[in-house]
DNA sequence: AAGAAGTCCTGGGCGC
DNA sequence: TGCGCCCAGGACTTCT
C-alpha cells in the first residue's frame, strides 16, 4: 500500500522519466476518481500542459504544470502511476491515461477505485481537498521533537492510531506504523499523550530512519504497489513485524514471537517481548 | 474538540 | 467448477 516511501519512489522515478514532457491529451475513464471535476474538465485543463516539477506531500504526489496548475495524485491502496513502455497494452483497471509528447502513455491504474486525482491552483495548494487536512510531512524539516511533543499532548488515543492520522504527521500508513513502533520498542496501545520528551524524540528519529531506509530500498510491495518504473519495491524483505505473525522476532537476543492484533479494523503487528505493554 | 464507529471500493483467497 | 463470504486499508462521514 503506497505510503510515504512508495510515493517518494514513484516521485523520483517520474522525475527521471517524464519531467519536461508535455501532456498532449488526458482522458479519465472513471469520474469517481476525480475530485471536484468532470472527465471533460479534466481533459481540457491538462491538454497541452508541460510537466515542470514533481513534488510530494505526505502520500500525495504534486505534479506541477505549466500555467500555474498542479495535478494532485493520491494512489490510496491499490494505485499505480507509471509510464507504459512503448507498444505495451493499457492494463486492466486503468482509470486515467496521460498521452505524453514522447509518444508514451502515463497510466493511472487503480483496481479498487480508491485513488484520487485533483487539479488545484499551485499557489493555493493548502485549499485542495487532498491536502487540506494534512499535517506536516514526516520528512519535513519543520518537524522537530518539540513539534511532535506538542502534537502528541492533546491525544489520548493509542499510538498506532495516532501515527495513522494524517492530520498530525503525514505519510505513515499501516505497514510503517507497525515497523516504527517495533523499532522504538513502543507497544502499539501506548496512549499518545504518555510519551515524554525523550520518547517523542526517539519516535521522530525512528520515523525518519525507517522511512529513509525504505526509500533506499524503493518501498514495500505487499500486493499492488509498483515503483514509477512499473516494478515491485524491495523493502518487504526487510520488514521486522508486518505480515510476520507467528514468526520469530528479528531483534538480536530476542526470543519473542510476532503477534497480530487489530486497531480500528486494521492489522497491527508487534513483538510482546520487545514492545511490552505500557504501565 | 477528540475519538469511535461506519462506509466505500473490488480482486483475490478460501471453504464447501 | 462455481458460488458466496470475507479480507485488505486510506480517508471521509457521522455520531457521541
Amino acid at each position: 500500500m503506497p505510503e510515504l516511501p512508495e510515493v517518494e519512489t514513484v516521485r523520483r522515478d517520474l522525475a527521471e522519466s517524464v519531467l519536461g514532457l508535455v501532456i498532449d491529451s488526458a482522458e479519465a475513464y472513471d469520474e469517481m476518481i476525480l475530485v471536484g471535476l468532470t472527465a471533460g474538465q479534466f481533459a481540457r485543463r491538462l491538454a497541452g500542459k508541460q510537466i515542470v516539477d514533481i513534488r510530494r506531500s505526505g502520500k500525495v504526489l504534486i505534479i506541477e504544470l505549466s500555467g500555474g496548475e498542479c495535478l494532485l495524485v493520491h494512489l490510496r491502496m491499490t494505485g499505480r502511476l507509471y509510464p507504459l513502455p512503448m507498444g505495451q497494452a493499457v492494463p486492466d483497471h486503468t482509470r486515467a491515461v496521460f498521452h505524453l509528447s514522447d509518444g508514451r502513455k502515463l497510466v493511472f491504474v487503480n483496481p479498487r477505485r480508491l485513488g484520487r486525482l485533483e487539479i488545484a491552483d499551485c499557489d493555493r495548494l493548502a485549499e485542495a481537498k487532498l491536502l487540506r487536512k494534512m499535517g506536516i510531512d514526516a520528512l519535513s524539516e519543520e518537524l522537530d521533537e518539540q513539534v511532535v511533543g506538542e502534537m502528541l499532548r492533546p491525544h489520548s488515543i493509542v499510538l498506532k492510531q495516532w501515527l495513522l492520522d494524517q492530520s498530525h504527521i503525514a505519510g505513515l500508513g499501516n505497514i510503517y506504523a507497525s515497523e516504527i513502533l517495533h523499532r522504538c520498542r513502543l507497544h502499539p496501545d501506548t496512549p499518545a499523550n504518555t510519551l515524554d520528551a525523550r520518547a517523542a524524540r526517539k519516535l521522530l528519529r525512528t520515523i525518519r530512519r525507517v522511512l529513509e531506509e525504505a526509500i533506499k530500498w524503493r518501498g514495500t510491495t505487499v500486493s499492488d504497489y509498483v515503483t514509477g518504473r512499473g516494478v515491485p519495491g524491495e523493502f518487504q524483505k526487510r520488514l521486522r513485524v508486518y505480515g510476520r505473525e507467528g514468526k520469530r522476532c528479528r531483534c538480536r537476543n530476542c526470543s519473542g514471537v510476532i503477534v497480530r492484533t487489530t486497531h480500528a479494523g486494521r492489522s497491527t503487528y508487534y513483538c510482546p517481548q520487545c514492545q511490552p505493554a505500557a504501565r
